[in-house]
RNA sequence: AGAGAGAUGGCAGAGUGGUCGAUUGCGGCGGUCUUGAAAACCGUUGACUGUCAAAGGUCCGGGGGUUCGAAUCCCUCUCUCUCUGCCA
């Protein structure tokens, strides 16, 4: 959520942003935002007036009482009436103009930092690296979901029986595997100075809210409707709202947390071509990354946390690049995102397996996470990113790895894994 | 799941209708003393909002109500603890 003091300050460069995320009738909303905050702030001073004479009157009469001044109380009283019916008349316009205020607000997306390209559609996004050699297959070589039949170790099948669609069952090195790239990015991110998380991966509304997934993005969360949770979507949910109303001290600063978690998405009306396999699952692990900072700090801290993915790409020998995602394409949240992709090679397309962003003080305004400095309340910036995902990056381990004495385990997962082929 | 008890400032813990935004202790901060430290003693110390600064407003788990006035009374929700039951 953007803070409306910023909206106000920077009135011109607000709507300037939104544009270039594609916002509608950005040059209304502001103008809708300021005028119910002028109104706001109206009624609460004129609530604060009127509670403020009824508090008065109310000690004059406690005063009276304990005098013995019973009729002048009694004519104190009488005049508190209109007092009060006042002041719950502004209370009720208050809470009217909060909501209204607060709805338009949630509605507006964070702005994008200046290095954003413009664009709107995923090809117009910037390419600003690609590392490794893209391996040269045979006309045999397989897509991941060949693979995974012909060596048994994933079986979506079984999955189907057990829960439905999307939901793979993993088996034996499947398992492994699984497991062994789980371990090894979360000793790496330990090594990099992160804090290890294990969270809830039910979340109550209060928590979507707090990271942007509510209000309006429900529906792509799994409800379990019985108690009002959610499953969530990525463990940045739960992480990031550790610090939701928390007031932390400069000398906390950075926090660096990781997290391993399954990860349920319920990729409403996303299905189609190119989700074959591990391309796009309902549930999936994924290792996160989570940091919180000042903000003269936290696009250093971007970029760290963009140079920790790829060296685990580096690591685990896969060719990847790094995308600068123009204002079209980043979420509603981020100011500035890079997705690092990974090539597949029987697929012969990249694959998305980490986005790192930078919400500025987004999320942090929704959850009230600040930071005490010099008596002053300042709103942090919060951060995240994949570290990493984890299907895809089997997919493209499985096929990029593949000859005909089997797949080729990276090197740096072989202790991991206990095996070094499948 | 059933019965009972409870939720108050960083922590502990008073307060049951009228200078209570809240006694007190610990902790924190400042000082005296000391070569230095500790101890002791003195002082100070909740948060949010608002403002140039004030004033003002809000907050005693959340929400609602009674009252001129609520931490205190009523309703409701959530959570915690104890006992019983069940259980990985």
């Amino acid at each position: 959520m953007l803070q409306i003091s910023q909206i106000k300050e920077n009135k011109a460069a607000t709507i300037e942003g939104l544009k270039r995320k594609f916002f509608k009738n950005a040059e209304e909303s502001v103008e809708q935002v300021l005028t119910l905050d002028e109104k706001r702030r109206e009624t609460q001073v004129e609530l604060d007036a009127t509670l403020a004479k009824s508090n008065s009157i109310a000690k004059e009469i406690g005063a009276m009482m304990k005098a013995g001044k019973k009729e002048e109380a009694e004519q104190a009283k009488a005049e508190t009436g209109v007092l009060k019916a006042r002041s719950k008349e502004l209370e009720e316009a208050l809470k009217a103009i909060e909501t209204e205020l607060q709805n338009e607000l949630v509605l507006l997306p964070n702005l994008p930092h200046v290095s954003v390209p413009a664009g709107k559609t995923p090809e117009e996004n910037e390419v600003i690296l690609e590392n490794g050699a893209i391996p040269e297959l045979g006309e045999e070589a397989l897509p991941h979901w060949d693979l995974i039949k012909k060596y048994d170790i994933i079986d979506f099948e079984l999955g189907n029986k057990i829960t439905g669609a999307g939901f793979p069952v993993y088996k034996g090195k499947g398992a492994r595997i699984q497991r062994a790239l789980i371990n090894f990015f979360l000793d790496e991110a330990i090594a990099a100075g992160y804090f290890e998380i294990q969270p809830p991966i039910l979340i109550n509304r209060d928590s979507g809210f707090g990271t942007g997934q509510l209000p309006d993005k429900d529906g792509q969360m799994y409800h379990a409707t019985g108690d009002d949770l959610f499953l969530i979507p990525t463990a940045e949910v739960p992480i990031t709202n550790i610090y939701r109303d928390v007031i932390l001290q400069e000398s906390d600063l950075p926090v660096k947390n990781v997290g391993y978690t399954p990860c349920f998405r319920r990729e409403a009306g996303s299905w189609g071509a190119h989700v074959r396999g591990l391309n796009r699952l309902h549930q999936f692990d994924k290792v996160e990354i989570v940091q919180i900072n000042k903000p003269e700090h936290s696009y250093t801290a971007l970029e760290e946390m963009s140079l920790h993915v790829q060296g685990l790409l580096q690591k685990l020998e896969l060719p990847y690049r790094v995308l600068r995602l123009c204002g079209g394409d980043m979420s509603f949240t981020a100011a500035l995102t890079y997705d690092m992709e990974v090539w597949s090679a029987a697929q012969k397309r990249w694959l998305e397996v980490s986005s790192v962003s930078n919400f500025e003080t987004y999320q942090a305004n929704r959850l009230k996470l600040r930071m005490k400095s010099e008596g002053k309340n300042v709103v942090l910036h919060t951060l995240n990113g994949s570290a990493l995902a984890l299907p895809r990056i089997l997919a493209a381990i499985l096929e990029n790895n593949q000859t005909a004495e089997g797949i080729k385990i990276p090197k740096v997962l072989v202790p991991y894994c206990g095996f070094d082929t499948i």
